[in-house]
DNA sequence: GTTCCTGCAAATCCTTTGCAAGTTC
DNA sequence: GAACTTGCAAAGGATTTGCAGGAAC
């Protein structure tokens, strides 16, 4: 693991703060590293437990905080999958969206120009301006399909 | 109003309650019938407050049974619309997405076949199986966008 | 009569807030 | 030192559950 794993984000966070006029802390500098070295889809409590490996004090509430100082900082972004709420880095990602997995629960990420110009056309039929999409697909991945196939 | 309203629903879901070996009661069919006579994307609160016009007596608890059941009989389906739980009629609608617009609130409804089929090609590459999706939009309607423009 | 349903109050889950003590600037 | 941050405990909001009484079968 690079030590210097997101250094641009959290350069964006340094900023963030400066601009502010909040106050820099081991704890959020510690969430924001952990989320950064986290590829998946977190839930608050999965951010929490990794955190906590490291710094056993850190308290959930921090922890809450701290996404939403990340998302309003353009750095983390907040998902709702199958009822549950997770995070997932945003800083100069590729937009994307997700296919959902109902058996294993693991989350894919795939993306469609197509999709994405066809929402335009519709919006633009409609006199919409869209700001943001969201669309998530359910089903069984590739895995859990073959496995109830062999059953 | 036509008081036949959703007849084909009401059947359904009696079959549902004898096929489970449940029990009529008028708390259910009042919440059915207000629920049916509605068009709109209800929260739970909404279908309260229009069930207890009719019946005052008729408790919160009893309405979120009562929408599990509709639910699970393939008459009710939930949706989670900016961070707000609301429900739609499901039974033999076509199916569709939704836009949703930040400022008015309002909620659109939208499909189309082409997304469709570029999400089963998508889903195919990787061996997916869908068996289901949401799809929403953000932005600002037809309306609100003209009031943005204008001021 | 048995089983299910209802409404209330209480419990639960997830998230936010008030506050006193500790940090950063 | 002033302003911000932290963690705890308490408060909130949404939803579920336990239970005693009432209704349906």
């Amino acid at each position: 693991m690079k030590a210097s794993a997101g250094r641009e984000e959290k350069e964006v966070f340094a900023a963030y703060i400066a601009k502010n006029r909040l106050k820099r802390s081991d704890q959020r500098e510690a969430i924001l590293d952990t989320f950064l070295r986290s590829e998946r889809h977190l839930s608050v409590d999965d951010l929490l437990q990794l955190v906590q490996k490291r710094r056993s004090d850190i308290g959930r509430t921090t922890v809450y905080r701290t996404l939403k100082l990340l998302q309003a900082a353009g750095l983390a972004q907040e998902l709702v999958l199958q009822g549950q709420t997770r995070f997932e880095r945003e800083y100069k990602r590729q937009h994307h969206d997700h296919f959902i997995c109902k058996a294993c629960g693991e989350i894919f990420e795939f993306s469609s120009a197509e999709i994405e110009r066809l929402q335009d056309e519709i919006a633009a039929e409609l006199k919409f301006e869209i700001d943001g999409h969201r669309h998530q697909i359910f089903g069984r991945c590739r895995r859990c399909a073959r496995a109830v196939a062999r059953h």
